[in-house]
RNA sequence: GGAGUCUUAGCUCAAUUGGUUAGAGCGCCGCCCUGUCACGGCGGAGGUUGCGGGUUCGAGCCCCGUAGACUCCGCCA
């Protein structure tokens, strides 16, 4: 290392105290210290260290000019170290000091001493010393910043577009930090189970099923393309008709659809895939895997076995395929109390073979008429054709629908709600599946509205089990898979298939589920060739496209594919919890903003035609 | 594709019913200050109120359009 630390010409901000080259080294040459940047962190200094002399780097956090004697906060990723410099000891170095700007790099050397009597900072974990400095260079002069970094900033564009000033904020420093020791631990859980980590390819194939694929063309192979992988969903299956039996991999997934606070085009899994298991193994993985997780990250042991629900019961009760469950309030079937019902919305329901259902939402009797119109709005957007309450206020029950009711369907709900002064009963009378997702959906918006708050710490896993296999899509008038096509049906109903009962049909498929986050999901896989041929005829996938985008797959469980299965985390959502971030993006290093720009580098960007020319690419974009 | 909220100084925000020269704190610049840690004191610079149009004697404020950001719906096997 021959750059010179100050003394050269490309370096005119450095000062050394004392006569030209002395430095003051306990018996080290300079040549050898010049091999050290630093010989601390910013985080490191304790009172057992005072007399020793030192060399930290850094930024200028803050300085505090007296005129005479500058106090700096020496930051970097690990800490403060608050530096003073002295005049009357080292004029020149003091001078310098005087001309630091905020989020200036400086490397400083001096002597770690205890503060001054009554001067100690008890917020730091240094506070008890600081570093008198005899030398200084400035490594990097900074300008004026264009936003604060020691608050709390609303312009996330000014932060995105200055990302790097934006993660040296030491919350965002922290989150990165986290997000590392996360991966690390799943790395560490899997690979001590036996877990071979494998890299699949990026550059892959484009499906029918699912997400829009991001298309790469492809220059070789003129007008083909490319697919993004919006999982390593085949290539992992395939790994297990290998006899990798135990894979994983920290995967990147693309999936071109819009975003949102959760969502980004690119995220990360943890994919997981096993031979020989059944979804009990998978489970006690995760379970075993989520102690190391929040063992690591919050230093709590957390209960398991996680409680489990089949996604019927979390629909029936919660209206959602991901319940949060820390909210007690849950919607309760009253189609028996009003069975004999004169009262025309609920009479149809029910003799439409449609249900009601209702919602006890302790509390909110004091809702406001907008609140009840926006729950109203909400119910009509989810298909309902609205929203019937009870407003429990005043020792009277407020609603205009009451009167329809008897006596006897009064007092039934009323003891099946526990209905008391100051509740809002809700109700919803439709088709099954429309109750189900309006009352979730008002359930969610009445917790908001109360402002039930919950300790931050608290956690409420849940294994969400038996997902339907199939789902009826209205919109292209065919059947899709609710997981995905590889998804085995369980083994008593796959006789359904052939009944054409397809919405009975129950899958091996499994979702865990914390506070109401969906942060992963899997299932055990077809591994039989003929199950799998029939499973896409029913998707509507006929024998030609099977044998083009699926015949690899087809073929390898021809030839000895063992039975498996796996599961997927999303790591940015699980990270995302860890850090009580309110957006994905604050876990993830360089995130795209709503539109999928990223708008540091300004990607994505036009190209040059010349480049669209090599890739037998024309744009059908109008100038 | 749709809905909502927002856009005023570098940053965070204010500006009564539409009414004089659009303010404050922080930051920035200058001077002063030898124990601060949100250092302090004095002074100063800094604005096409996102953009375009309209209503009005007069628009940051009202209306229309447009751009951008965020949140949600659709979408996300």
């Amino acid at each position: 290392m021959a750059t010179a630390e100050g003394q050269g010409p490309e370096n005119p901000h450095g000062i050394r105290a004392g006569p030209s080259g002395a430095c003051r080294l306990g018996g080290k040459s300079p040549d050898s210290r010049a091999m050290k940047f630093r010989t601390h962190t910013c985080a490191a200094l304790r009172a057992g260290d005072i007399g020793s002399r030192v060399t930290l780097a850094g930024w200028v956090g803050s300085r505090r000019d007296h005129g005479g004697v500058v106090f700096v906060d020496l930051r970097d990723r690990e800490g403060i170290t608050q530096v003073v410099f002295r005049p009357e000891e080292h004029p020149a170095v003091a001078e310098a000091a005087h001309g630091l700007r905020d989020e200036d790099v400086i490397k400083v050397s001096g002597t770690v001493a205890r503060r001054l009597e009554g001067t100690e900072n008890s917020k730091l974990a240094t506070g008890d010393v600081e570093i008198v400095a005899d030398e200084i260079v400035v490594l990097n002069k900074a300008e004026v910043l264009p936003f604060p970094l020691d608050e709390q900033i609303a312009n996330e564009d000014l932060r995105l577009t200055h990302r790097y000033l934006d993660l040296r904020r030491p919350a965002m420093a922290s989150n990165l930090r986290l997000r590392h020791r996360v991966i690390k631990t799943v790395r560490d859980v899997l690979d001590a189970d036996g877990f071979w980590e494998i890299e699949t390819p990026i550059l892959s194939k484009s499906t029918p099923e699912g997400a829009r694929d991001f298309l790469v063309p492809s220059r070789l192979n003129p007008g083909s393309f490319y697919a993004l992988p919006q999982a390593p969903q085949q290539y992992k299956q395939l790994l297990m008709a290998a006899g990798v039996e135990k894979y994983f991999q920290i995967a990147r997934c693309f999936r071109d659809e819009d975003l949102r606070a959760d969502r980004q085009p690119e995220f990360t899994q943890a994919d997981i895939e096993m031979s020989f298991i059944t979804a009990e193994d998978i489970f006690a993985l995760i379970e075993r895997m989520f102690v190391a997780v929040f063992r690591e990250a919050w230093g709590v042991e957390i209960a398991t076995p996680f409680p489990r629900m089949t996604y019927r019961e979390a629909m029936d009760r919660f209206g959602s395929d991901k319940p949060d469950t820390r909210y007690a309030q849950e919607i309760v079937d009253v189609g028996d109390i009003f069975a004999g019902t004169e009262f025309k919305v609920f009479r149809g329901a029910l003799d439409g073979g449609g249900v009601v259902r209702a919602l006890n939402a302790k509390g909110l009797a004091k809702i406001t008429t907008g609140q009840i119109e926006e729950l109203t709005g909400m119910a009509k957007q989810f298909g309902a054709k609205g929203l019937a309450f009870i407003k429990c206020e005043n020792g009277e029950w407020k609603s205009p629908i009451v009167k329809f009711f008897t006596e006897a369907e009064k007092a039934a709900l009323r003891e099946r709600l526990s209905i008391e002064e100051g509740d809002l009963v809700l109700f919803g009378a439709d088709r099954r599946d429309i109750v189900c997702e309006v009352l979730g959906r008002v359930r969610l918006r009445a917790v908001e509205i109360l402002g039930i708050t919950h300790d931050p710490r608290r956690l409420d896993f849940l294994w969400v089990v038996d997902f339907p296999l199939l789902a009826w899509s209205e919109e292209e008038q065919k059947w899709n898979a609710v997981h995905h096509p590889f998804t085995r049906p369980k083994a008593g109903d796959v006789a359904l298939l052939d009944e054409e009962r397809h919405a009975d049909v129950r899958a091996e498929a499994y979702d865990i589920v914390l506070n109401g986050v969906e942060i992963g999901g899997g299932s055990i896989r077809i591994h039989e060739a003929d199950l799998q041929a029939k499973m896409f005829s029913v998707l509507g996938v006929g024998e030609d496209q099977q044998a083009s985008m699926f015949g690899h797959l087809l073929k390898a469980f021809r030839f000895g594919a063992p039975p498996h299965g796996g599961i997927a985390l999303g790591l940015d959502r699980l990270v995302m919890l860890l850090a009580h971030a309110e957006s994905i993006r604050d876990v993830i290093a360089f995130p795209k903003n709503n539109r999928g720009v990223e708008l540091m580098t300004a990607s994505p960007s036009a190209v040059d035609f010349r480049q669209l020319r090599e890739l037998y690419i024309a744009s059908t974009k109008k100038a």
